[in-house]
DNA sequence: GTGAAAGCGCTAACAA
DNA sequence: TTGTTAGCGCTTTCAC
């Protein structure tokens, strides 16, 4: 509409201020250094043209963005489907929002956009970039290591041994996944089953890792299943004929417990009472709504995505101040007793 | 890491290619107009140096950005919980991709926001926006209207009753409605009820008004709810107290659905025999895992959300090009027949 | 404390 | 076809 009538510039407000662009730019910038009759004149032919600084001259010179980039590879449809990463989207957009970054977000369907993203970030588009690096194999998380942008990864990164320094945040897996497990001993179980996530993903070899520190070595049962509720009917079923006394079962995520319930209901099996059931990611609209109602181990998304942006905005003001912090947060679960357990 | 070291720049590759910056400049924007033996040339050096071309400074030139803006607005957690945005984001994502757009992602969680949204298109960072209105009475598809940012909505914008040349891609929510009840009517069902979403919502108010289309004005059954698996169950149980012949139900969305089979199986209904229920959205893990599994109206949501960014982006080519075209599409529904109609 | 002037890296007339 | 030149709108020394 208004394309032609194109945007006051500094110069506009400058001339309509009675001042020079150096001193518009100075009250724009926060306003230091200037004497406040001059402000509130400079600030009233800004609000008067409606003037909004042009943000590409702006990068120009000063080489920040004042943007982020959010990269989420995504290998597997169901992955991006569930709402895990919309509530991780929304925790990062309100901390940028907060600080006046915008979030310009990338999405990789593969080794094709790979080149793509790097291309992308060597570009200087952006000051950062957060990335969500679901599988051990996934190439992108090194090959945006080595543009050198500041990155936080979303979750362990299937390489971060201690090597290289490599920023990260991440729930407690491990420890949720032990709670879970000695809930189930201390209910008195003696079989307690696990099914895992692909151990390709280290949120999976993490619940895991956290069951096998719980049970005893001897009493290991273990079933890799793929995240789905399918999957978790089908590793249930395994599972049964495997072991028929099985009496508790740890799923690394509520999606699959949900095909526990209803294999075991399918079977005859009484829940909690023949076998007990507890998730992983508390879920609300699985666990809340299944039958009966999930016990599992809660992680806070939404707070995952705050506390990645933070970390790193952190990064991006302390840039030329030398300490790079580097390191992981891993942050605490929390254990939801329902019915099921 | 290699901050320090700033990227080359156009001069630098005009001076190892032994040419001029212009010449640069042309090969890089696809090389029209120069002799075969200098665009190689050219090219090597780019290779070489490693070159990028720097965004900011063609933008501020050229006032393209080749950024989209993509406004989730969102005034309810579920909904942007549930998979409907990721799809959609997905398809966008995919589309503007292809033709080396970026996707900068703007969520709102209220009034807050709007001018905090108003002010970043003003400001020209973005060539256009797709922008999502839920709401009848949601003031953020005005605000963006008035900024005169090439703009297409993402389902049928609640003001958009001929009157402004809005762009919209929607479902056909009526055309998909009328399906499923025809069906259900087909089926022999003379008490067809309809739970449907929040009225103050197109999607939901679209397909309340097929089923009434079809059911005749004497038979009218309507419960209105709030498209979440609970609102579908105490619509439901409404439903039975208040006409206890009621033989079929098509409910607004899927969730909705499998809060209604779970009250029919608490009441000791038999679906379909005693009750035939029909869903809407085909959401594969709820209505594939539902017991019985789903019949339902299956929507595109990727497909909607590429057609967006494709009409989005012929608009911007067409720029100062005259012809504004203005209008909608509406995609196809397509019945997905299953276990419980 | 304020202004003048020099670019940031690129594209687009215009000349050659 | 290629090169020269003039900005795009802003920040930032550096004088005053």
């Amino acid at each position: 509409m208004s394309e032609t009538a194109s945007r006051p510039t500094l110069e506009a407000v400058a001339a309509r201020a009675g001042v020079s662009r150096a001193t518009v730019s100075r009250v724009v910038n926060g306003g230091d250094g200037v004497r406040e009759p001059l402000v509130e004149r400079v600030r009233q032919a800004v609000d008067e043209l409606g003037y909004v600084p042009n943000q590409a001259a702006r990068s120009l010179v000063t080489k920040r963005h004042d943007a982020v980039a959010v990269i989420i590879a995504e290998p597997e449809t169901r992955v991006f489907a569930d709402p895990f990463f919309a509530l991780q989207l929304r925790g990062i957009s309100k901390e940028l929002t907060a600080h006046d970054n915008q979030l310009v977000l990338l999405l990789t369907e593969g080794r094709d956009d790979h080149a793509r993203v790097a291309r992308y970030l060597a570009g200087g588009h952006v000051d950062g970039a957060l990335v969500f690096s679901l599988h051990l194999d996934d190439p992108l998380p090194g090959l945006i290591q080595d543009v050198g942008v500041p990155t936080v990864f979303g979750g362990r990164p299937g390489w971060s041994d201690g090597t290289r320094d490599v920023v990260y945040v991440d729930s407690d897996n491990r420890g949720g996944a032990r709670e879970a497990v000695r809930l189930l001993a201390g209910l008195g179980r003696s079989r307690v089953a696990h099914i895992s996530g692909p151990l390709d993903q280290t949120s999976a070899a993490d619940r895991l890792d956290g069951y096998r520190q719980v049970v005893g070595d001897g009493r290991l049962l273990v079933v890799e299943s793929d995240f789905t509720p399918g999957g978790g009917e089908r590793a249930m079923r395994e599972l049964l004929d495997r072991c028929p006394d099985v009496d508790a079962v740890f799923a690394a995520n509520d999606l699959m417990a949900s095909g526990v319930l209803r294999v075991l209901r399918e079977r005859g099996r009484r829940v909690p009472e023949d076998v007990a059931v507890v998730g992983f990611d508390d879920m609300l609209p699985v666990a809340e709504q299944s039958d009966p109602p999930l016990t599992t181990v809660r992680q806070d998304i939404e707070e995952m995505g705050r506390i990645m942006a933070r970390l790193l905005l952190r990064r991006l003001d302390r840039r030329g101040g030398g300490e790079e912090p580097g390191g992981a947060v891993v942050l605490p679960t929390t254990l939801v007793r329902r019915a099921s357990a």
